[in-house]
DNA sequence: GCATATTGTCAGGCAGACGAACAAAAGACC
DNA sequence: GGTCTTTTGTTCGTCTGCCTGACAATATGC
C-alpha cells in the first residue's frame, strides 16, 4: 500500500504537504488522498497547517502525529549512560546525560544498572505523551549477536538480569560503534554516503563498516573488531590475539607518551586529551607523539581499506576529531592502499545515541509498517 | 509482472511444471497460465514434455527456449583463457581452453588478443543455434572499475583495442577471484550461503567477498586486495606497499623453499604443485614448508576476519586446494581473532568461469526482464 | 469581478492477481 | 468398461491498487 511509502516519507523528510509528497514517490492526488486519510485515521499522521504557494489553493501540511509513537534511545558507555526519547520523526522528547562513577572497559554491573534505571525513568517521564512507545534501542559497548547466534562469550545478558523490557515494546541492540556509523551515514559527514568506514579511536579501537547502504555485523556480530586485527604481522615474529587494541589505544599511547617524554617538554600531558590539546598548540613533543600514532592509525586504516576498499573512512573517538590526525592518516593510508579520503567526525560525543535512535525508529517502522520495507 | 518471476524460476531452478512453480512462487493456477504463456508467445520459454504425477491429469513441463538466448563467459587467466557458452539456464553449448604461450601476471596484449579471438570464435560458432547472444562476461586478473570511476591505473582498457563486442550485447567485466568467490557461492562449498570470503592462493594473493549475499566490490573494485594489506605491521617497522603478496606468492614461498631446503631432503622441489604433493606424501621438509605458509595464511586470514567476520572462509588458487592447509590455517585464525571455518574449495580449475558465467546471465536476465528484481 | 493557477474530490477504467466453477485427462476401483 | 477421484488447465467474475480525466474549491492578481 501506498500509504507505507507516504508514512516513510514524512518520518525522513519532515513535514510535507500532498502534492510535495505525491511529486517525490511519484503517487497521483487521488492516491495521495487515500494514504493521507489512511493514515490520519490511524492516528499516525496529522494536518499541521497549510501552506500557500504562489499561487492557487493552499495545500494542508502533514507530518507525524502522536499516535505514531515514540522510541528510547541509550547510549551505554563507558564514563556516561546517554538517553534521548525520540518521536519517529526525530523530534527530542526527553534527554538525559548520567554521569558513571568510573571509566569502564567492558559491560558490568553498574552500567547495566544505569541502563535499566534511566530506561525505566524514560518510560515513565512521557508516558502518553505522544502515544506508545514502540522500541527501545540500547548502544553498547560490545559484540552484539543476534538470538539464534552463540552467547556464549557476549556480555549483553548482563543487561536483561537488570531489565525487563515493558511488553509489545521491541529491544534493538547494537555495537555502540556500529552506531556511531549508523549516525554518520544520516547525520554526519558520510550522509548519503552508501559505502565508508568509520573508525573510533579512543580507549578501544573498533570500526563500524556501512556497505553499499546497510550496516555490516558479520557472522558473529564482529565485524569491524580492527582491536583483534593480527599483530604483530611481519616474518619471524609470532602474532597475539588483541594487540593492536593493547597498542593502539590511548592508554598504551599515554604510556609511550609517559616513558618517552623529554625533559625539556614541559610537563608530562595528563592524558590523551591533554596531549592533543598540546600538539594542536604546537608544541613538539606532543606533535610528534601525535604524528606518530596517526602513522600507526594510518597502516591500521590500510589494512581496512586494503579488506573493503570503503573509499571513505571517517575517524571519530577521543583522539578521532584532534586536528592534525586525518591527513596524516589519510596520507600513509593512501601510500599502502587504494584512494581513501580520510575526514574527522562533526557529530560529538552523541554520535552513538543519534545511531541507535535512528536504529530504533528503524525498528518501529517495520513493526508499525508489517515487514514490507 | 509475475512472467518475470516464473522465467528467473525456470532460469535458476531448472525445468518445472505450472504446478511446481505456482507452489514455489505462491501465485494461483490462472496467473500461472496467463505467464507462461506470454513467456511462451515471447520465445523465452517452450514446453518440454509432460509429467506425470502419482495421480491425475499430466503437467506440461516447461524449461528455458532457444529465444531466451545465450551468454559467453571468458576466464581470461595468466596461463590459461577458458571460454563457455552457456543457454541462460546454464547448459553448456560451447567450451574451449586455450593455452597462453607463457604465465603472465598481468592483463597484457598476448592475454587480450586471446580473449578477443575466442569471443569471435564463439560468436561465429553459435550463431543462431540457441537465440540471441545477450551478454558478454569476461573475467580479468585486474581489478576493475565501472564506467563512472577512475579508469588509470587499471589494465581493462587493454582488452577493448583487440575486442569490439557486438552492438546490444552487454559486457560485464569482473576481478577473477571475485568470480571464483561467485562460483562458490552458486555451485560450491558455500552454496546457499550469504556471508563468506573467498582467498586464492596462488601466483597472487586475493580475496573475494559475498557479504549480505551481495559481491562486495568497493569504491574503487579493490575490495578483497589483500596483497596491499599493511605489511610488515608491527611497532618500528616501516610498512610497505604490496609486501603481502610479495611474500605470500608462490614465487616467493618457493624461493624460500629452495634456501632453505636441507641437505637430506632430496631433490628441492620443482614448483609449488610439487612441494604440495610432496607434502601430502609425507616428507618433513615440504610438510614444514607447508605447514608455516599455513601459518602465514592463517594471520592473513584472521585478518579479514577481524574486519568483516565472513564466519566462513573458502580456500581457492593454487594452494588452496592442499590437503593440510585449511586445518592449519582455520588453527591460526581462530586463536588469533573469532570462530570461523576454513574449506577447501571443490571447484577446480572452472572456478572462475564458472562464476563469470553466472554473473553474464545475470546481467542478461537484467537486459531481459527490465530492470526490476 | 474575472481569469488563472493550484489543491482536492469524484467517477471511471485498467492491470494484475485471486477464488470459484467448470472442462479435460489420467489412474483407481468395482 | 464404467464410474469415481484426483490433478491439471481454463473461463469468469471480482477485488485491490493505482491512474486519468472531469469537476469543485480555494487562492492570487488585474
Amino acid at each position: 500500500m501506498s500509504a507505507r511509502a507516504v508514512f516513510r516519507c514524512l518520518v525522513e523528510a519532515g513535514p510535507a504537504t500532498r502534492p510535495q509528497i505525491g511529486q517525490t514517490l511519484g503517487l497521483s492526488r487521488p492516491t495521495m488522498s487515500a494514504a493521507t486519510a489512511e493514515l490520519e485515521r490511524l492516528g499516525y499522521i496529522e494536518v499541521v497547517g497549510a501552506v500557500q504557494g504562489a499561487l492557487g489553493r493552499k495545500a494542508a501540511q502533514y507530518r507525524v502525529g502522536p499516535g505514531a509513537g515514540h522510541v528510547i534511545a541509550v547510549d551505554a558507555g563507558s564514563t556516561h549512560v546517554r538517553v534521548r526519547v525520540a518521536t519517529l520523526d526525530r523530534q527530542l522528547l526527553h534527554s538525559r546525560v548520567h554521569r558513571l562513577s568510573s571509566s569502564h572497559f567492558l559491560m558490568n554491573e553498574e552500567i547495566s544498572a544505569a541502563v535499566a534505571d534511566e530506561v525505566n525513568a524514560a518510560i515513565h517521564e512521557c508516558r502518553a505523551d505522544r502515544g506508545p512507545l514502540r522500541a527501545i534501542g540500547i548502544a553498547l559497548p560490545t559484540r552484539v549477536v543476534g538470538p539464534d547466534q552463540d552467547h556464549s562469550a557476549t556480555r549483553q545478558d548482563i543487561l536483561f538480569s537488570h531489565f525487563t523490557p515493558p511488553d509489545g515494546v521491541d529491544i534493538v541492540l547494537e555495537n555502540n560503534v556500529n552506531c556511531a556509523a549508523v549516525a554518520e551515514r544520516h547525520h554526519g559527514v558520510a550522509k548519503g554516503r552508501e559505502t565508508f568506514a568509520y573508525v573510533q579511536i579512543g580507549l578501544k579501537i573498533g570500526m563500524g563498516l556501512i556497505l553499499s547502504g546497510q550496516l555490516l555485523r558479520g557472522h558473529n556480530g564482529a565485524a569491524g573488531e580492527i582491536g583483534h586485527l593480527t599483530f604483530p604481522f611481519a616474518p619471524g615474529l609470532v602474532p597475539e590475539p588483541g594487540e593492536v587494541e593493547r597498542y593502539m589505544g590511548t592508554e598504551a599511547l599515554m604510556g609511550r607518551v609517559r616513558a618517552d617524554w623529554p625533559a625539556d617538554g614541559g610537563p608530562v600531558p595528563q592524558d590523551a586529551a591533554d596531549l592533543v590539546a598540546r600538539a594542536e598548540a604546537g608544541e613538539p613533543a606532543a606533535s610528534a607523539h601525535i604524528a606518530r600514532h596517526a602513522d600507526d592509525i594510518g597502516a591500521l586504516v590500510a589494512a581496512c581499506v586494503a579488506v573493503v576498499d570503503p573509499g571513505l573512512v571517517v575517524l571519530g573517538g577521543g583522539l578521532g576529531a584532534a586536528k592534525p590526525l586525518p591527513e596524516r592518516v589519510e596520507a600513509v593510508a593512501r601510500r599502502l592502499s587504494y584512494p581513501v579520503e580520510v575526514v574527522s567526525t562533526g557529530l560529538g560525543v552523541d554520535a552513538t545515541a543519534l545511531g541507535i535512535e535512528k536504529l530504533a525508529v528503524d525498528r518501529a517502522l517495520v513493526g508499525l509498517l508489517g515487514e514490507a520495507a
